[in-house]
DNA sequence: GCCTCGTGTGGAAACGTTTCCTGACGGGCT
DNA sequence: AGCCCGTCAGGAAACGTTTCCACACGAGGC
């Protein structure tokens, strides 16, 4: 490996023939006589001189690093990575750069996650909390970290939140069904540890509710958390003679698994399906999947804007945004109730 | 905001009673007497004590930051996401962080990106390259920052690769085609900028060559770059009567605008498709569609790893790793010719 | 014309850590 | 028993930058 030793300031300012301080406010745009401002910027270009951030934010009153940290479920995951670049783009405008970890929905890779990032000095955090109390969290909060939690509550008091509105998105598809004719509706969600999850399923049950249909026991599952335990889930649902004649699922992989489940029964042109939460090709499957649509990339959006207004000193009370879900028709969820079907 | 301030290694030396040496010895596993390092690990915890990175590469000789850059096409495209991904998990076996950002295949904005990552002196590179002379990767590379360029050849001689094997992997897959008949295979291409999509069609020509099938110049679309110039490229090819039997898209974005072309012209049951690149729900599609797989998490371990050493130190020649592609018959380019087009 | 004030540059301290070097202590050998 | 050497802890320097402070110079006012 090559022994290079980079430029410093000190090089720099030699070479210009001025004083360090000189070379540092001429870097910081500090105004400073223009014969001495084009001299360094000429030895710098020279040297191919280039600042240390290390150094400068350990010396820097503000301590700033110029990074954000960014906790996800998993930088892989479509919903995870849409989010992740929105706040790339805020961040890029603001010459942030994103330190982006998976917490793979473990509580302890949280911790781990956000004690590195911490260590780091990260200026703000943007995490999707997997919902169990955290410290590390916490304590960033009381340091005076800004933080914004996206996609679920926030397990610290006090911190901003950006989330879509998981209830009326669901109660807005069951009601929809319910206007077609369906009475028995089915509901498919993740784990309830996930606030997500709670929502959705608040959602769904209130709208039965007010609509005064009944559900059952074997109609709705939670505590699925992936595409197989959703197919399964669904075949079991529909393998009895009094299924449900509609299905919500309350995530993308889970609208997957279940669709999966309606073609192996052969199903998938008689039951109305809708899922939470958009997927690409979703409109090339057949049917069409309708869906409840968030829009991730709004939610980094909103969430980096948040965190920028808070970086740059914005104290003003805590803000928690719900963010309106986009009902997609595409056809799936259109499908009407058989019409043998007795009513209720 | 708080105006906490951290405890530095100083506090706890008093806290512990032993010098500020002593406590950096403790807390970098350096042998000291027991008693001692109990002492200063209580000390360390009583005050919360978190040591500065900044400060540490700042000092240390070696000047690791244990940060590795990552250059991407764009961190929400699912192929860029899944290698990110199994970087990231290289990486957290080595404690190291990764600072991931988008070039949206941009040259300028590549260049942006590889500046601010060693303005903060990321220990290594993982750069999926536009292709573009890069001045600041080069310069990189001569400074000794290790490097790896994943997906396509480095721009600057001399720098580790790890890349699909895209020339055999047209070619097997245009073998194929020919075995079940077909003679006339269109191919579309994204831009002929990108090393992939130059090998893609290399591959392709090759093959059809060795077979002795003839090409058209209008059953060959090269720099083709969305999703919708597929599907107009492709409405284009099949809209004569001397159309292709076969088609091969060397894109997985090209891959769903071509389906979507021949759904448009009733043709996804009669002309063979095959695509490169798998993608979620490819199975789904009707008919499947066959792809010619490559594998990201991969192609980014593979890469992660081979920094991960480079990092240790090993400079062993100049390595050019090449993955094999997969062939996932599904049913989309299992179709036979139609009995009635005459041979070749 | 001299003194004062203001502007602006240069030197030095400081940020929190690692590393070098010095000094003290203890043990072993003569 | 005395001396020397080795081991190990502590103090201080150093990393590259920002910030504080002192100082020099020029201009303006009396």
């Amino acid at each position: 490996m090559n022994v290079y030793v980079r430029a410093t300031m000190k090089d720099v300012a030699a070479l210009a023939g001025v004083g360090l301080a000189t070379v540092s406010r001429v870097l910081n745009g500090v105004p400073v006589d223009p014969h001495l401002t084009v001299r360094v910027l000429d030895a710098a270009r020279q040297l191919g001189y280039r600042k240390d951030t290390a150094a400068t934010s350990l010396r820097r009153a503000d301590r700033r690093t110029n990074t954000i940290g960014l906790v996800l479920q998993d930088v892989a995951n479509p919903f995870s990575s849409a989010l992740h670049r929105a706040v790339e783009d805020v961040g890029v405008q603001r010459g942030l750069l994103v330190l982006a970890g998976s917490s793979d929905e473990e509580p302890e890779r949280e911790r781990e996650l956000l004690g590195v990032l911490r260590t780091r000095r990260v200026d703000g955090l943007i995490v999707v909390p997997t919902g169990a109390p955290d410290d590390e969290l916490e304590s960033a909060h009381r340091d005076g970290t800004p933080i914004v939690c996206v996609d679920r509550a926030s397990p610290v008091p006090g911190v901003d939140t950006v989330t879509a509105d998981n209830r009326g998105g669901v109660a807005g598809a069951v009601r929809a069904l319910h206007a077609l004719g369906h009475r028995r509706i089915g509901f498919v969600a993740d784990h309830s540890s996930l606030w997500t999850a709670r929502e959705r399923h608040e959602g769904f049950a209130a709208a039965m509710a007010e609509l005064g249909c009944r559900t059952r026991a074997g109609w709705v599952r939670r505590d699925v958390h992936t595409e197989d335990a959703a197919r399964a889930a669904v075949t079991g649902m529909f393998g009895t003679a009094t299924a449900p004649t509609a299905l919500v699922t309350a995530q993308n992989w889970l609208t997957i698994g279940a669709r999966r489940a309606l073609v192996d029964l052969g199903l998938h042109h008689t039951v109305a399906h809708v899922g939470f939460d958009d997927f690409p090709l979703a409109d090339m499957l057949d049917p069409p999947v309708s869906v409840i649509a968030q829009d991730p990339a709004e939610m980094g959006r909103r969430a980096a804007l948040l965190l920028v207004s808070r970086l740059d000193g914005d104290d003003g009370p805590v803000e928690a945004v719900t963010l309106r879900t986009r009902y997609i028709a595409r056809g799936s969820g259109e499908l009407p109730p058989p019409a043998t079907v007795s009513p209720s």
